[in-house]
DNA sequence: AGCACGCCGACT
DNA sequence: GTCGGCGTGCTC
């Protein structure tokens, strides 16, 4: 007997194991990696077939059948049913939840119960007969409870019978194809058309033109003039046949500009050679490609992966969500045209699952796209590629918590092939391995295009105090952004607002508006005039008065972009600025409106957050003005100095990329700051060696790997009691090689009317670890759970908020 | 997660 | 006496 291992559709404990099901001898397109439907318990759900065997422990009285296969084409490979196994074990989490991630949304399944009456109308009682008045099929969950009671009442007795209905969230796309006769039978039709039927002769006149061709209806409709019925008659009379065809969703057709090739610098070159050679061998390598801003990483990676195609396989490459721009994309469309497929969050989901089917069907080679792209179901990979390795994007915030780069590395080993990180500032982690000889580093120093690195200044904002200048922007920066107006050249404003937003405090009490429900403060925005938490949603009016003290000087404090817009138009009064920011860039596709506006020269100033510091490319922007550059430095983090530098550095590449020369100004109250000062000088090298010796000091990453066991409650009591007997667990389980740090609280005890504490373990071998963890995972399924805790475990934490 | 089974308090 | 509360346990 053929069994197949099914992992069901239920992200629970209970059920995060492979159940057996029997299947029918004539069902031979049940692959590993088929999505099935099977009865389970009393109800009908979606599963994937994870392995196949001939024969099952289960009682064949409890075994059954699978009643459905869903798709012809396995949805997973058996690459990534495997790959999910191993992130379910390494991420803590359900193999369902992993197996989920690696499909587009769109085929999401969504349930619906149903309630049939299987009896006539008139043999109901009135009060059933009334609710399936209108149909005989009723959606159970939009009954009313009584009716709901009615409902189970009479399926006891077999008046009604209850069914799941599946629905894949968002459907293959088809359109109605017309298949047009020969020219004989065309003539023939015409001697049978009426002499009054006008529009049927005028809609046989045109078919006239296309004897023996398929062609689309809507076409057809538009360039006959004629309506869905005309054709319909021809349908039904058997004059010409239709057809359903399956059609992808049109996305952006329009810029298809030839890009064209470029010859390599000497050190592109060695670089690209070091790639090619792996991919030559077919060898699973990781390389870190270092290479300062600017200087042609991405035509290492086209080139790169113009080799993979020669050699028939596929590459997947990764770009930051914000730097997935039309600039981007087109770039590699332009050099592979349509053998690449584009997958990132503008998208919507049919065109997502559109470009997902074009992967799996082998249609495309080449997958640009975000962080799941990670997941394309290619089965040749030839290449992986990270770009701007270090971005803290590449690590999925919720379950499953995967990060790309491990994703990658392990998938590159699957399929005995190179991966390539790149980066300007690479990951400490990263930068530490490829010391150590785990990566293979690749350095570029140059610029190709003879474009010098920018002058970097930082003016010391303390200093602008002592001499009477309290606005946020200094002297040298309203200098330089006058003189770059009078040339005609184009300015970037960049506000590191990390953890620093406007907050309001009493001047006389030192109140700050605080959110009732989370430990933190409330932050001011001025577009609607309210106070909101950006962590729980709560959202106030601005008081007129101290609440405490009754004061009526209550002030912000702090920058948030719209301020920064308003101060520097009360110093600047006719300059012209975009602000790129939440507010101003919620709306689909503006982003990329106001970029495009600024491409054009429509605004002197781009003025934005974390959002503009990537990709963008254009040749007028002469300065780069940063107005907090410390801001990030305050947050109690182990990544803040990182962050800050690799945020420094990004910007600053942002100004003179062509034949301008670009000036750098940053503001800072920290002028001293190693971060700072290192960044001023791009020296990634020197901020490592520093940085090191700050995470070997405090034992953080890369001197140790951390997972850090988040856990809540809404009583403080009951999350002590909890965090203390998980720090006891892990200590008695856990052999000395692991240090377990607290419990404390976390650095935002509080969030929702929740207290949080957290752990954290450091380690730097493995050992036991995972089983530790799961058996923590499994007390808390079971027991704790009930007392309405929450615990979460983040592998590699990227910040400990 | 759903859904059923099962064992104790408040209603027709 | 029955309806229904949610604790417990199971799903191939």
């Amino acid at each position: 007997m053929k069994i197949a291992q099914v992992i069901v559709d239920v992200s629970t404990y209970a059920v995060n194991r492979p159940f057996d099901y029997a299947l029918n001898e004539d069902a031979p397109y049940v692959e590993i990696g088929s999505r099935v439907k099977v009865p389970f318990g009393r109800r009908d759900v979606i599963g994937y077939v994870v392995g196949l065997k001939e024969d099952t422990d289960v009682d064949s009285a409890k075994l059954k059948l699978i009643s459905e296969v869903v798709d012809y084409r396995p949805a997973l490979t058996e690459e990534l049913v495997e790959l999910a196994q191993h992130l379910a074990h390494h991420t803590i989490c359900y193999e369902i939840d992993a197996l989920q991630a690696m499909l587009p949304a769109a085929m999401r399944t969504s349930y619906e119960r149903l309630v049939v009456a299987t009896v006539p109308l008139e043999q109901l009682s009135p009060a059933l007969r009334d609710i399936f008045e209108s149909s005989l099929t009723q959606s159970f969950d939009s009954l009313t409870p009584v009716q709901q009671k009615l409902c189970k009442d009479a399926a006891l007795v077999g008046e009604v019978e209850f069914q799941t209905s599946m629905k894949q969230q968002t459907t293959i796309k088809t359109e109605r194809v017309l298949h047009i006769p020969s020219l004989e039978r065309l003539r023939q039709i015409e001697g049978e058309l009426s002499n009054r039927a006008h529009k049927q002769k005028q809609l046989l006149a045109y078919l006239m033109n296309y004897p023996n061709e398929a062609l689309v209806e809507k076409v057809v409709r538009e360039e006959a003039d004629v309506a869905g019925p005309t054709i319909q008659t021809f349908v039904t009379a058997g004059y010409i046949e239709r057809s359903e065809r399956e059609v992808y969703r049109e996305i952006d057709a329009s810029q298809m500009a030839y890009d064209e090739k470029l010859a390599l610098t000497t050190e592109q070159q060695r670089a690209f050679e070091a790639v090619r050679d792996a991919i030559d061998a077919s060898r699973a390598e990781t390389f870190l490609l270092h290479g300062i801003t600017g200087s042609g990483k991405t035509e290492v990676y086209l080139q790169a992966i113009e080799r993979v195609l020669e050699r028939g396989e596929q590459a997947i490459v990764l770009v930051p969500e914000i730097a997935l721009t039309p600039q981007m994309t087109a770039r590699f469309k332009g050099r592979f045209g349509d053998k690449v497929a584009v997958m990132h969050s503008a998208l919507s989901q049919g065109e997502k699952y559109d470009e997902w089917r074009k992967i799996r069907r082998g249609e495309v080679s080449v997958v640009v796209g975000a962080r799941s792209a990670i997941f394309a179901p290619f089965t040749n990979l030839g290449l992986l590629i990270l770009d701007e390795e270090h971005e803290s994007t590449y690590k999925q915030e919720d379950v499953p918590r995967y990060h790309a780069r491990d994703v990658a590395i392990w998938r590159g080993n699957y399929h005995q092939c190179p991966v390539l990180l790149g980066s300007a500032t690479p990951a400490l982690e990263s930068f530490a391995r490829a010391q150590k000889g785990v990566y293979t580093l690749l350095s570029m120093t140059e610029r190709p295009k003879q474009s010098a690195l920018p002058e970097v200044s930082v003016v010391d904002m303390r200093e602008e105090l002592r001499t009477g200048n309290r606005s946020m922007y200094s002297h040298a920066l309203i200098q330089a952004i006058r003189e770059r107006m009078e040339r005609g050249e184009q300015i970037v404003l960049f506000l590191n607002r990390r953890g620093f937003a406007s907050f309001m405090l009493c001047r006389d009490c030192g109140t700050t508006m605080q959110c009732p429900h989370c430990d933190i403060s409330l932050t001011y925005h001025r577009s609607v005039e309210r106070l909101k938490c950006h962590y729980c949603n709560y959202e106030t009016y601005v008081p007129p008065k101290c609440p405490h003290c009754e004061s009526e000087s209550m002030r912000f404090f702090g920058t948030g972009t719209q301020k920064a817009e308003v101060e520097l138009k009360k110093v600047i009064p006719d300059i012209s600025v975009i602000r790129m920011d939440v507010d101003t860039t919620s709306r689909k596709g503006a982003h990329e409106k106001l970029l495009s506006a600024f491409g054009r020269g429509e605004a002197q100033v781009l003025l934005g957050t974390q959002m503009i510091a990537k990709g963008l490319d254009f040749p007028n922007i002469t300065l780069v003005g940063v107005l907090a550059a410390d801001s990030s430095l305050h947050l109690a983090d182990f990544r803040a100095s990182e962050r800050t530098f690799q945020l420094l550095t990004q910007v600053s590449g942002r100004a003179g990329r062509a034949h301008l020369q670009g000036e750098v100004i940053v503001q800072t109250y920290a002028p001293e700051h190693y971060s700072i000062q290192l960044a001023k000088q791009q020296q990634y090298i020197p901020f490592y060696n520093v940085e090191m010796q700050m995470r070997k000091r405090f034992g953080y990453p890369p001197m140790f790997y951390i997972v850090a066991l988040q856990l809540s409650h809404a009583s403080l009591e009951k999350v002590i009691h909890y965090a203390n007997q998980t720090a006891r667990f892990l200590r008695q389980a856990l052999d000395d090689s692991f240090i377990i740090v607290g419990p404390a609280p976390s650095l935002i005890s509080r969030v929702n009317d929740r207290y949080r504490y957290q752990c954290l373990i450091k380690y730097k071998a493995e050992n036991n670890l995972f089983d530790v963890l799961h058996q923590l995972m499994h007390m808390y399924r079971t027991k704790w759970m009930k007392e309405h805790l929450r615990l979460s475990i983040q592998m590699e934490p990227q910040s400990l908020m």
